[in-house]
RNA sequence: GCCCCCGUAGUUCAAUGGAUCAGAACUGCGGACUUCUAAGCCGCAAAUGUUGGUUCGAUUCCAACCGGGGGCACCA
């Protein structure tokens, strides 16, 4: 394999791996937080009440902090449930530790649940200091220690422009990484650019009229403006039945089979044309700051697909069918998985991304985050990927689908048109937006808020819901940006902390806190429980990828927060400190928004 | 035609099959405030598309229907 493709693949390889040696490598270096130090598991523990539900209730409510339901007793039928298994585990909890010494000042049965009332000093001992002794890696835990997990997230198309299907998946994909990073997980996020797919019709095309190149300041304006040229061929054969498009998909296929057989002139050519729009993507990448652990394009895979394709031919697993070579998913339903003039098609791309990953880089687990639209297509692949044995035993590939963005005009899907308004615009169009309207606020300051309203804008509802755009009304969108919760809850991060500041001091060190001063008032009670509930918030949100578990989570800890603000002075006006258990516990809720937003690509500025 | 997603206050969204409150935000109406940042706080009003089923218990699961969106093989 001494062509350019070939060489330039097994350089991109080593990157690959090197990439992912030092994720995994800086994943274990720091350790990993132990679920064993939070308050919740750590109840649950000393009950030996592993199979347990516990939850946080409200204590005004309920007279209790903590509810115990048993789900795999309940299953068997609630009267016995509750007449003989339960008195006997409350039985259990009242002999226990947590009770003897204290921590648990009454434990009783309230129909389904058993229910558990913590002595306020143990609520604050323990929510404040996991907190305190973990700081910014308070949250993370280790169920998935030593898992490597690959997302595939945001993957352009060369020569066309990034639109706003391509926020989400970039935004939800890399909240994801950092959501799996935390869980535990070497996590492992892939760019897969469409690089491969129709390059045959474009490389013709420029081959026509490359030399209008110069024209193009921009040089993926060019190479979109040679796609629509083509494309406008195409619709035109469509209606007037062939024309001069029958010829130029003749040359345009050639084109592609010698980019697929690695010739040199065809491989500079298209190298030369995917680092133009890899250049402009960057622009979006370098503003909103996300940036993906590797690119590695559809071409990456494309020879190895081929080999896949034949290995399936010759064990049967795969048929020809019209002349492309399909799989079998389903009753009537073929999966094309190589086009009838053997060229590759994204399908045979896919696989050998699926063989790669599952490979090379040891992937339990992938998480596709791509449009709705493609649910099927996934379906279909996974299910192709299973008949071919192209993945290890036991990986969990998963399609993490999203809606639309949608015009709140129209309530349809952004056309592709319309879709290609200039994402960049929309980020400056934020950072002018924000400027004007708070103008005393630093640059920098501006920047976080502006790409933060955006991000959380895309993850405060659940995935799957539309998202609706006010299109040619960019003070329409603003608004909506800055009436995402992202504002309220970096507020209320930059109230507390400027308390922390002004105070001027180390905030005191749990141990220094009188037991008397633990004393806690009912806002204080929800706001420690709410604060120990950040990883069951991340680990829910892991479980079910959906960030908007834990935008929801960071907007309701912001809310009890801005209350609990109103009624609780700190310090007085002349700076002394009023009460050492209320900064602590608001030096506590600066780490955990600050930690939870981190996950979330949104910074918390200095001032707001 | 087949498949997927979504139907919850006027609007935009929450609610691992559970509690006495189906929670918020926006809008509307009404408040408090010379202590730490008002992008804030407090109060009032307002909702589960329809009909069945499973269950001790359904916004949640199942079926049908109604309404909205999306997809349906050699594009990605």
């Amino acid at each position: 394999m001494a062509d350019k493709l070939g060489e330039r693949n097994n350089a991109l390889a080593q990157k690959i791996e090197e990439a992912r040696e030092k994720s995994a490598m800086r994943r274990t270096a720091h350790g990993y937080v132990e679920r064993e130090q939070y308050l919740l598991a750590m109840i649950a523990a000393s009950l030996d009440l592993e199979s347990a539900k516990l939850e946080f209730i409200d204590r005004t409510q309920f007279g209790a902090d903590v509810a115990i339901t048993v789900p795999a007793l309940l299953k068997k039928g609630s009267k016995e449930y509750i007449n003989e298994h339960l008195p006997k585990l409350l039985a259990r909890v009242q002999k226990s530790v947590p009770v003897k010494e204290g921590w648990i000042v009454k434990a009783e049965q309230k129909g389904l649940y058993l229910n558990i009332l913590l002595s306020d000093e143990y609520l604050f001992d323990v929510a404040i200091k996991s907190i305190s002794e973990l700081k910014e890696r308070y949250g993370e835990t280790d169920g998935r220690k030593e898992k490597t997990v690959v997302l595939d997230y945001s993957h352009p198309n060369v020569a066309k422009h990034l639109h706003a299907g391509h926020i989400r998946s970039t935004i939800i994909g890399h909240i994801l990484r950092n959501i799996y990073e935390a869980v535990g997980y070497t996590a492992f996020g892939m760019n897969h650019i469409n690089d491969w797919g129709g390059f045959g019709f474009l490389m013709e095309a420029y081959a026509r009229w490359g030399n209008e190149e110069s024209g193009y300041e921009n040089k993926n304006d060019f190479l979109y403006s040679l796609y629509v040229r083509y494309r406008q061929m195409e619709k035109e054969a469509e209606q007037y039945d062939g024309g001069p498009f029958v010829e130029f998909k003749e040359k345009a296929d050639a084109r592609f089979r010698d980019l697929e057989a690695g010739k040199p002139e065809a491989v500079e050519l298209w190298q030369k044309m995917v680092a133009w729009s890899l250049e402009d993507f960057q622009r979006f990448y370098d503003l909103i700051d996300i940036h993906l652990d590797v690119i590695a394009g559809e071409s990456f895979y494309a020879r190895r697909g081929g080999e896949i394709v034949e290995e399936a031919l010759k064990a049967k697993t795969a048929t020809i069918e019209d002349g492309a070579a399909v799989v079998h998913v389903g009753d009537e339903v073929d999966f094309v998985i190589r086009r009838s003039d053997e060229s590759s098609i994204y399908a045979t791309r896919d696989l050998a991304a699926l063989e790669y990953r599952s490979q090379k880089l040891g992937a339990e687990r992938m998480v596709y985050v791509v449009g709705q639209e493609q649910t099927d297509y996934f379906a279909r692949l996974f299910k192709a990927t299973d008949m071919l044995g192209i993945v290890k035993t036991g990986t969990v590939l998963e399609h993490v689908p999203f809606g639309f963005y949608v015009s709140s005009h129209t309530k349809k899907k952004l056309s592709s048109r319309e879709g290609a308004q200039n994402v960049i615009s929309l980020i400056e169009s934020a950072i002018t937006y924000f400027h004007t309207k708070y103008p005393e606020l630093s640059d920098a300051d501006i920047k976080k808020i502006a790409v933060g309203s955006i991000t959380f804008n895309d993850i405060k509802k659940s995935r799957m819901g539309a998202v609706e755009l006010d299109t040619g009304n960019v003070q329409k969108i603003m608004q909506s940006f800055e009436e995402s919760g992202a504002g309220y809850v970096m507020y209320a991060a930059t109230r507390a902390r400027s308390i922390v500041r002004k105070y001027g001091k180390p905030v005191p060190e749990r141990g220094e806190v009188r037991t008397k001063d633990m004393k806690l008032a009912p806002a204080e009670v929800l706001l420690l429980k709410r604060l120990a509930e950040l990883p069951i918030a991340i680990v829910r949100a892991s479980e079910t990828n959906e960030p908007s578990v834990l935008a929801e989570y960071l907007v309701r800890t912001a809310q009890d927060y801005n209350s609990y603000y109103e009624s609780f002075p700190v310090l007085a006006k002349d700076g002394t400190l009023l009460h050492p258990a209320r900064l602590v516990i608001t030096n506590a809720v600066v780490q955990v928004l600050i930690n939870g937003l981190r996950l979330c690509h949104v910074e918390v500025p200095e001032k707001m």
